[in-house]
DNA sequence: ATGACGTCCTGCCTGC
DNA sequence: TGCAGGCAGGACGTCA
């Protein structure tokens, strides 16, 4: 699933492939993809924009335009920000963009739950609430051990939730968690107020260490991740505990589990996080 | 305010 | 072989 490395990944292929160029106009086949404002009013409004800057926040993909407003894009699970400019037109294509020079820009998302928003300058409609509430991105300079201490110091919830949480560490979803877990050496359903301070630093270099890896390395094909040309990325290789349930843990040899946190698996050595 | 949990949505996998 | 049911999971709404 797209998180922040994979959507970075994106977002650096579609700024030399995108900036610049006009969307024509687009085509919508699932009027449900788009989160605001309702479908003719987006179609109406993107017609004709020159796309001048492409930047990212957290997990949301961001497209601005000449006119003023800013096309966003959330992929959630298995959603794909596809360039083509020949073949045929996937059955998961939801939007299909027309540029100027032919090539289509394709919003494809096979389970429907990624969303498109156009959203003028000075809107900011509670479609977005979420994004206006996204803390420091676990890569970026603020995010540092007095933030994150801070942060953990006054949460009751079990680390990997508090992982999890936009509001805490934006960017951050189930793949990177379980990974800067393992390489901190904490258990996932340790309570984030009981963590000692040496594995709250540990921690944090983990989380900055496996996003900038997962960058480097064009992000994580485990499932539906795709990059703009479709190809995948190759951070899967590189995995200790996520999608490895069952496999011999790389450190000590014990097998990786999987359990239940919420509503999502959760991976992990049991000999090696304590 | 916080934490726990259900819901959205579709494709894929499993089991009968 | 065919199909029902379970599962995956990020964000968000609801409830205690």
């Amino acid at each position: 699933m797209p998180e922040l490395p994979e959507v970075e990944t994106i977002k650096r292929e579609l700024q030399t492939l995108l900036t610049g160029k006009t969307i024509v106009r687009c085509r919508v086949m699932r009027p449900d993809i788009i989160g605001y404002p309702e479908t003719r009013e987006f179609k109406r409004r993107i017609r004709n924009q020159v796309i001048t800057r492409i930047h990212r926040r957290a997990k949301y993909l961001l497209m601005d335009l000449a006119g003023g407003s800013t096309l966003i894009f959330h992929l959630r699970l298995s959603g794909a920000l596809l360039v083509k400019t020949k073949g045929k037109i996937s059955r998961h294509a939801r939007i299909v963009f027309l540029l100027n020079d032919g090539s289509n820009l394709i919003f494809d998302e096979p389970r429907v739950l990624g969303r498109a928003y156009l959203i003028n300058k000075d809107e900011q409609p509670h479609v977005l609430k979420g994004f206006h509430e996204l803390s420091y991105e676990p890569i970026s300079p603020e995010f540092d051990l007095a933030y994150f201490a801070k942060n953990l110091g006054k949460r009751k919830a079990i680390i990997k939730s508090v992982l999890l949480d936009q509001k805490v560490c934006a960017g951050v979803g189930n793949i990177y968690s379980d990974e800067a877990l393992f390489r901190a050496g904490i258990r996932p359903f340790r309570r984030a107020s009981r963590l000692k301070p040496a594995e709250i630093f540990k921690l944090l270099l983990a989380l900055k260490d496996v996003l900038h890896l997962g960058i480097k390395h064009l992000g994580t094909s485990v499932s539906d991740y795709r990059r703009v040309n479709e190809q995948t990325g190759n951070f899967q290789k590189m995995l200790r505990v996520y999608a490895q349930e069952g496999k011999p843990c790389k450190v000590c040899g014990t097998p990786i589990v999987v359990k239940k946190i919420g509503n999502r698996g959760t991976r992990y050595c049991p000999k090696c996080q304590k």
